[in-house]
DNA sequence: TCCTAACCTGAAGCTTTCTTCATCTAAACA
DNA sequence: TGTTTAGATGAAGAAAGCTTCAGGTTAGGA
């Protein structure tokens, strides 16, 4: 990927028929098919534009670049796993922590795998693009789910929540990477998950005895 | 980067007089410093070899090419790391859980703080070089490091030292690269660390208990 | 129906960096 | 000192993909 000039990463135009919102919609689409299929290094605008049905052109006018490109495509990804981790946030009010660290796991591993594929390619591009301050905006939102979340217990309320919170998603993002860049995820989920699950209990019990 | 044809990625010829290993050192460490200075987008060769004070001429004398370069440069950094790792694991032999638990984390931060720059570097160059399968080569030894100082312990045994071992470096993997890539990481290890040690601890209680 | 704005097209210009190789210099050795 | 091998040089070849833009097509309102 060439130095990019630093200007607009926004989109050029926003659709307004619903010809050019479905344009869209292919190229993102596409640009994710892409990378499953030639991987990071073979990824050209051009392949995208292709496998989208439209020309290079019209990706062009809807996005400014290839890097604005993985941008659109990878904070899309992103917030599937936060509205995920939302979710459950709301669902678990109330709960003790040790049934809220179990059903934060679950729904983060859940969501990841979902399609583990697509999470590989976007750890992939994430360097690229300046994945990780996409990555912290997304990530403070759900951070403050979590925390809320907490507060909400039914147990002793913990000293410091978002501690807590910022701890245990970097923990579970420790273990999804590994196990994502690892060979055959999906032969190895299970047990990693219930070791998670009870690493996370064992912490949380013990904050809210600290 | 371009697509690489598959071929060799070893050194092409081996320094055997001093002049020559000067020339690697030099091209190596200018490796690091280059990327440091200007960033893995404007990352050259030929920048590399001036900061070294040889030709590139020279550089593809000992790399096949750039991703050979950058490998090796990943490579001795994780090696860095690993080794203070292997350090505190023989230190360690016959403590409590507990005391390995601290003990690993402080010598795993420890390392990777210690020249948090470069860290950060090597993140940003990892997806580029098939960093994960070095990382996982590498990860391999110091793995069984723990697990096997784990198996030493004065505390009643582990039953999966294995396990436990991957569940708390993926977890130290985790907060250490939010850690890293977050802003001005030197401001926050401190309490991080501490965090991480009662995370860990908890965790290694509620595994021998089991 | 006609007109305007939205939308689409894709060949080719442009830039950039990797990598080679013919040639030169320095060291080791007899 | 003469010869051989290791080491160093750097201009230029070659490839590759991003991005543009001049011009064509479609939709929707008047």
């Amino acid at each position: 990927m060439p130095p990019q000039s630093a200007v607009l990463l926004e989109p050029r135009k926003s659709p307004v028929q619903a010809r050019s919102t479905a344009s869209v919609e292919a190229i993102l689409e596409a640009t994710v098919q892409v990378l499953l299929t030639v991987g990071r290094e073979r990824f050209t605008t051009t392949r995208v534009a292709e496998r989208a049905g439209v020309s290079v052109g019209t990706l062009y006018q809807y996005f400014p670049n290839k890097t604005a490109l993985l941008q659109a495509a990878l904070r899309r990804h992103l917030e599937a796993v936060t509205n995920a981790i939302d979710r459950v946030c709301h669902e678990q009010r109330g709960r003790s922590l040790e049934e809220m660290g179990t059903a934060l796991i679950t729904a983060f591993l859940d969501a990841k795998m979902k399609n583990a594929n697509a999470s590989v390619a976007m750890y992939s591009i994430s360097a690229d693009v300046d994945g990780m301050k996409i990555a912290r905006q997304v990530g403070l939102h759900s951070g403050k789910s979590v925390a809320a979340m907490f507060a909400t217990t039914s147990d002793p309320p913990l000293s410091d929540p978002d501690l807590v919170a910022s701890m245990l998603s970097s923990a579970m993002a420790g273990v999804s990477r590994r196990l994502l860049e690892g060979p055959s995820p999906e032969k190895h989920v299970e047990p990693l998950k219930q070791e998670l699950i009870f690493l996370a209990r064992a912490y949380l019990k013990a904050c809210a005895a600290r």
